[in-house]
DNA sequence: TAAGATAATAAACAAACTGTCGTTTTAGTT
DNA sequence: AACTAAAACGACAGTTTGTTTATTATCTTA
C-alpha cells in the first residue's frame, strides 16, 4: 500500500502536526483553531503545512480515515478467526472476545481517540464510529437484525441503541482515570448488552422498572 | 424571567439568525460557517449580528442553553407529578411515561435538535444532552446507581451506557423518515433498556450471545 | 396617528488568517 | 561528499473579523 520508504523529515513533520491537532482539539476545539495555531504549536512553517494538507479539514479527514482503516484491518478482518478460536476453546470465558481487540486498539490510540470523541471533538467521527461498531458487532450475524420475526423493536433502532451505548462507555473509559484493562471494559459492556443494563445494575431483568 | 416586552424587529432578527444557523449547520457544519454566511443567509446586516451576539460561538452557546433550560423546565420539573400520576392509574400501560414529554419536546424542536445532534452538529451538545438524560432518567432513583451492592458493572459506566444509547435512538429517530409518534419511541427505547437490547431483538435474555 | 425611541442598514477600518509562490537554507539519502 | 528533497523564509492579494460612524427604517406608546 505504501511504496515509498519515507523521508525522516516528513514523518517528523507529520507527527508534529498530528500532535498539535490533538492538543488543540482538547485546548480550544477544532472549529476554533487556525492553521496558524497548528503550525505554531508544531513548530513548523505554515507553508510546510500546506505542502502536506489542503487545509485543516483535509488534515482532520486524513487522521480519521487512517484510524478507521486501521480498525477495519485489525478488527473486522480478525473477527472470523476470533470466532473460530471461540469454537475451539468451548469454555464460557470468551464470549467477550470480539470487542477486546477493539478496546486494545482504542487504548493504543488513546490521545487521538479521546480528542475526537471528546466534548470538543467531531460529531462526524462519532457517526463513523457508530457505523463501524454496527458493522463489527452485527456483521457475523446479520440475521439477528433482519429476521426479526419476534423482534420487539425495529432493527435499526436496535443497532443505533447498542452502537451508541458502546460509544458512550468508550468515552467514559477514555476520559476516566480508572484505566481498566481492555478485557475488563469488554466484560462490562458485554454484560450490559447481553443481560440488559438494568439487570447489570442489580435489578431484575424483566418486571421492575 | 423576561422583563422586556420585546421589539418585533428583534424577534424577527433573532429568528432569522437562528434559522440560518440551523440551515448552515446542516449545509456545511458549524466549523465551516462564517458570521458572514449567517448574516447573508438571514438577510441581515453583519453589524446587526454583532449587536446581538459576540460571535458565532456565542450564538451557538445561547441556542443550546435555551434548549437545555426549556428541557429542564418541561421535563425534569415535571417528573414528580408524572410519577404521582403513574401511582394513581396503577395499570401497566404507563411505565414509559417519563420519557414521553422528552420525545414530545424533541419533536417540537426537531430542526434545531436534528442539526445539533447530527453529523455536522456539536459534540459538546451531545455531552450536555447526556448529562441531562442521566439526570432525567436516574434522578428519581439515585440509589439504583449508588447502592450497587449487587451491581455487575461500575455505576458510571451504566449511566453512560444508557444515556448514550438514548442519544443514539434519538438521532436515528430525528434523521429517519418514519416519524414514529413520541409514545412509540418511548416504548421502543424503554423496552430495550428494561429487557435488554438483545432480548428486545428477539433473542433470549441471558444465555445465547 | 404622530413623536420619540431604538433597531437595522450602509460603509469604512485595521487586524488577523488564508492559500499560494518563488527563493534560500537545511537536512536526509545514497 | 554530492545529490536531492523538504523545510524555512518572506511576500502577496483576497477574506473574514470585530468595531465604529452616520443614516434610514420601523416599532412602541401616548
Amino acid at each position: 500500500m505504501n511504496g515509498k520508504p519515507a523521508d525522516l523529515r516528513v514523518v517528523r513533520t507529520k507527527q508534529a502536526i498530528r500532535a498539535a491537532l490533538i492538543a488543540l482539539i482538547e485546548e480550544k476545539g477544532f472549529e476554533a483553531m487556525s492553521v496558524k495555531d497548528i503550525t505554531e504549536h508544531a513548530n513548523i512553517n505554515r507553508g510546510t503545512f500546506y505542502s502536506h494538507y489542503e487545509d485543516k479539514f483535509d488534515l482532520m479527514d486524513k487522521c480519521q480515515q487512517q484510524l478507521i482503516e486501521e480498525m477495519e484491518i485489525k478488527i473486522i478482518r480478525n473477527i472470523p478467526q476470533l470466532i473460530e478460536g471461540m469454537k475451539q476453546s468451548q469454555n464460557g470465558t470468551a464470549p467477550f472476545a470480539v470487542p477486546v481487540p477493539l478496546f486494545e486498539f482504542l487504548h493504543d490510540n488513546k490521545s487521538l481517540m479521546k480528542a475526537l470523541l471528546g466534548p470538543r471533538g467531531d460529531a462526524g467521527f462519532q457517526v463513523k464510529m457508530k457505523e463501524f461498531l454496527s458493522q463489527a458487532l452485527f456483521e457475523r450475524n446479520k440475521d439477528v437484525l433482519v429476521n426479526g420475526g419476534n423482534a420487539l423493536v425495529p432493527p435499526h433502532y436496535l443497532s443505533s441503541y447498542i452502537a451508541s451505548a458502546h460509544i458512550g462507555v468508550i468515552q467514559e473509559w477514555l476520559n476516566g482515570d480508572t484505566n481498566e484493562p481492555p478485557e475488563e471494559i469488554a466484560r462490562i459492556i458485554s454484560t450490559m448488552t447481553i443481560n440488559g443494563p438494568l439487570f447489570a445494575a442489580g435489578l431484575k431483568g424483566k418486571d421492575q422498572a
